[in-house]
DNA sequence: CCAAATGGTTGACAAAGTCAACTAAATGAC
DNA sequence: GTCATTTAGTTGACTTTGTCAACCATTTGG
């Protein structure tokens, strides 16, 4: 393995994180923060869920999702629901105030990304998402092989 | 443009985020923090420079990278010169021992990526590289348009 | 039955980060 | 030259993010 490959690697995660950097560094017109954002988010995605699946998903601290959690269930964005199968766990879910919520935020954080590929060409856009496929493809390929 | 493509770039922005996340989840045998690192590793790319050269490099606020500055030169890790065309302002560098803490971690966080890439053969690293300088090309590309 | 493990909560604290006010030096207008 | 404004960096006070240990209730496994 070549020294300057592994260069490259860190070079282009140091030039993404900027890029990613600059679309989490002010969440748009939302009062949620980077880590309520991300729960909200996991939670529109796979809902209703457990808080050990955010915690995995997330990798959150359990004291800190706990909190999160509880706040967002005091401002009636989230409601808890005790499992029939297992007593300690509860399945949490957005109430109607919290899709609202978080829809808002989703299309705002549409609406940054949108600006940022703006002054692509449509062919440099096709190029872009194909770039960004092939690397997740040989990303995810080893994670399969390596989870065995 | 297509809702599927920003939301494609979406999810690979999210997935990369948790290779990254991986990658400085824990800073490898080091007692450096991450945005101690981060300030290392700009310093060693840029040496002499100066506080500002940081700030607008790092995103930081200044009044975090002047504290973590001041560590630092406690600990004898950089060097502070005072600059002779405004003498506001200081020519930060590594010392000696500050060199031979960053290369420590430099290498050790370089181990770290080789075994993320590991897995791969030859040939698909290469292919990782070129999609990445692709990526790479397409953004800058844009930036600089848009920096006219 | 009971020890160990697990889902989630809470207390206390540290690290990361923010913003305002400040000092000293530089810049620009008059 | 004077003075108002800006800038490089520092410091105080505070908030946010995150951590870890201890805890309680429930489940699991020997």
């Amino acid at each position: 393995m070549d020294h300057d490959q592994i260069r490259a690697v860190r070079e282009f995660s140091r030039f993404y994180t900027n890029i990613i950097g600059l679309l989490n560094q002010h969440l748009p017109e939302s009062p949620f923060t980077l880590p309520e954002a991300r729960i909200l988010y996991e939670l529109n995605q796979h809902q209703p869920c457990t808080a050990s699946h955010l915690l995995e998903s997330l990798s959150m601290d359990r004291g800190y999702l706990s909190r999160i959690v509880a706040q967002f269930e005091k401002k009636k964005i989230i409601a808890r629901k005790r499992s029939k199968e297992d007593g300690r766990a509860y399945f949490l879910s957005l109430t109607a105030t919290g899709k609202k919520m978080f829809a808002r935020l989703d299309a705002a954080t549409h609406r940054q990304v949108e600006t940022l590929l703006k002054p692509m060409t449509e062919a440099q856009r096709k190029k872009l998402l194909h770039h960004m496929g092939e690397i997740r493809t040989l990303f995810i390929q080893h994670q399969a092989d390596n989870g065995k």
